[in-house]
DNA sequence: AATGAAGACAACCGCGCTCCA
DNA sequence: ATGGAGCGCGGTTGTCTTCAT
């Protein structure tokens, strides 16, 4: 493709960083109406000062209203780990096999939990193992000494540090009959609760959202019925309330809304969107 | 109570693939 | 057959929160 690869879009004109909830809500309210064609002029169309590929990123990951928030369960984490040796790092792929999951978030908790939870584990039966035939060798003796050090079956020094830390995942494997004996030690290693992933946003928007499920993707502009504005109307008045930006809300939900909601000034945000929505 | 370190998660970046003109 | 446009993916980075000192 010869000439190299254009920018996808021009980084100076677009915002970047944390979404707000404004721009959270006018993402959502344009996929539900007229879906998710083309993310490259969603931005614009939308009304978002932002990329395409950041609102693709941002709906899949984080709006779209079939996720599954919350903790993994112990069922999901033993999938991602037997996935993870079948898979390795195709976290697409192993986010397929688990419904309301996204490959980022599988990923996220692969690196921050499961991944320490394996090599702590490893320690732990290795230094069982060993006590039990009675004869350590050397190379095990010295990486119980050494965190940093752990796991080392026979790698090489060329290999990076994720290459490595695969290799002992991988070696992981070698310690379990099956994956239920897996499972115990999950939670025997480490609490689930404390696999807490917490949201900012109230759980009950995403209860909310869920009642919304798949969007019309192939819906376009003319297919509106008037009965569905009323629906997407009631939406924006349950959203709103929800997000806690109706007048008689209570001030700490305010305080919170306000300082997620940066320099959005509307006093309400159904009134703006009517706009976007009847556009 | 203050502060630095570590952890957790959201978001970005850039490459490769597919589709289509 | 070719090349551009767009999307999806995996790796990486940034930022916020929590914990330890």
């Amino acid at each position: 493709m010869g000439k190299g690869r254009a920018p996808c879009c021009d980084k100076t004109k677009v915002k970047r960083g944390p979404w707000s909830q404004d721009e959270d809500l006018k993402l959502i309210s344009f996929i539900h109406k007229y879906g998710h064609e083309n993310w490259r002029s969603l931005p614009k169309q939308a009304g978002l000062l932002r990329c395409g590929k950041s609102c693709r990123l941002r709906w899949i990951n984080y709006l779209r209203p079939d996720l599954k928030r919350g903790n993994f369960t112990l069922e999901e984490e033993e999938t991602i780990i037997k996935l993870h040796q079948s898979f390795g790092n195709k976290w697409s792929k192993i986010a397929s096999k688990l419904p309301g999951r996204t490959d980022n978030e599988i990923k996220n908790v692969w690196h921050t939990h499961l991944k320490k939870r394996l090599s702590s584990y490893i320690n732990h039966n290795a230094n069982d193992e060993a006590a039990s035939k009675g004869s350590l060798n050397k190379e095990e003796t010295s990486q119980e000494s050494s965190p940093n050090a752990s796991r080392s079956f026979g790698g090489s020094n060329t290999v990076s540090k994720e290459e490595e830390d695969d290799v002992q995942i991988g070696e992981t494997f070698e310690y379990f009959q099956d994956y239920s004996e897996l499972a115990g030690l999950l939670q025997e290693v480490d609490k689930p609760e404390l696999l807490e992933i917490p949201f900012d946003m109230d759980p009950d928007v995403w209860n909310f959202l869920e009642g919304f499920q798949q969007p019309e993707n192939s819906l376009t502009p003319k297919d509106h019925q008037e009965s569905e504005e009323d629906e997407v109307d009631k939406w924006f008045k349950n959203l709103e309330s929800e997000l806690g930006l109706e007048e008689d809300d209570s001030q700490q939900q305010q305080e919170q809304h306000n300082e997620a909601k940066e320099d959005s000034p509307s006093p309400s945000l159904l009134e703006s969107y009517e706009v976007l929505i009847n556009h």
